[in-house]
DNA sequence: CGAGGTACCTGACAGC
DNA sequence: TGCTGTCAGGTACCTC
């Protein structure tokens, strides 16, 4: 289910991709994905960047337009061609058998025989296609807050200082994991980074935010930047169908710390066993005993 | 402002 | 084997 570390493997992977390719044709299988603009527009251009604020990748083109683009769950860029590098781990599996497959729906078909597939299983993902300038008004990134780590291709400009994690977790009643989750206050975490921050820090989930001690938002904040440095050093992680643009899986599940661990032992030295319970209505796991 | 519920959608898996 | 029910979750939207 990617996250910040997920849909950054997905754009570095589509930056190397579709560099220098132009758009011949789009075939769009399912209509309802595009909430805004229209593929059609694109033929003809080259792609010029790939750019990501939080969860949503933008690929900027030569005639001023760009997609938009959130994956949600399962969607997945997936890219044949010249550009494809040597030696990848591509898994048919994850990406549904043959391309295009059952849940392809939109294929890019690139200049120098390249070819991008757009999958989505739960058809949650969306793609919009705008102005290029008028990407950072869109709403979602507009309103959303700054991001963990200062990356490339991200406005790193106004990531999350440690001032700014205390300031937004010192305001807050809200239970700090939903806080942590909340896009609006912090860009990028998601559920799996989130559970695993939490433990990393040694908090409770359930916790009002603004019951958080100076100290513990400071270890809290070190957790957060620690698990999405983590999660980006193994490529992401494959929890559903996650791939990145070459098709490979991630690595970062063999490595979960709490998240979907319920009932193992707690990979502190406590002794307990992973709980499981519903908070901001996602599945949320922790120990009760190595988290206070 | 916060909390909680639902919708969107399909596949995996448990239980009978 | 095959049915049914439950769960998975990012985000928008709704109500209280």
């Amino acid at each position: 289910m990617p996250e910040l570390p997920e849909v950054e493997t997905i754009r570095m992977g589509l930056a190397q991709a579709l560099a220098g390719h132009i758009v011949e044709n789009v075939d769009l299988r399912l209509k309802k994905i595009v909430l805004e603009g229209n593929l059609e527009d694109l033929v003809g251009s080259e792609v010029t960047g790939v750019r990501r604020f939080g969860k949503v990748l933008v690929i900027d083109f030569s005639n001023n337009l760009s997609i938009l683009v959130h994956v949600k769950l399962t969607g997945q860029f997936v890219y044949l061609g010249p550009n494809r590098p040597s030696g990848v781990n591509f898994s048919s599996k994850l990406v549904g058998g043959n391309l295009p497959g059952k849940h392809t729906h939109v294929i890019f078909r690139l200049d120098k025989n390249g070819r991008l597939y757009y999958n989505d299983i739960r058809q949650f993902g969306w793609l919009r296609v705008i102005l290029t300038e008028k990407v950072e008004e869109f709403k979602f990134i507009s309103e959303l807050g700054p991001e963990p780590l200062a990356l490339e291709g991200a406005k790193s400009a106004d990531f999350l200082t440690l001032e700014k994690f205390k300031n937004i977790v010192s305001k807050s009643k809200t239970k700090i994991k939903v806080l942590l989750m909340n896009q609006t206050k912090i860009g990028g975490v998601g559920n799996i980074y989130a559970n695993d921050a939490l433990f990393l820090a040694g908090v409770d989930p359930r916790r009002p935010a603004n019951s958080i001690s100076q100290s513990e938002q400071s270890r809290l904040y070190d957790a957060v930047l620690e698990v999405l440095s983590r999660g980006l050093k193994h490529g992401g992680a494959t929890e559903l169908n996650f791939v990145n643009a070459f098709g490979e899986p991630g690595g970062y599940q063999k490595y979960f710390l709490v998240y979907s661990q319920e009932g193992e032992s707690c990979p502190g030295k406590c002794g307990g066993k992973i709980e499981k319970i519903w908070l901001g209505g996602r599945g949320t796991y922790f120990c009760s005993v190595c988290q206070r």
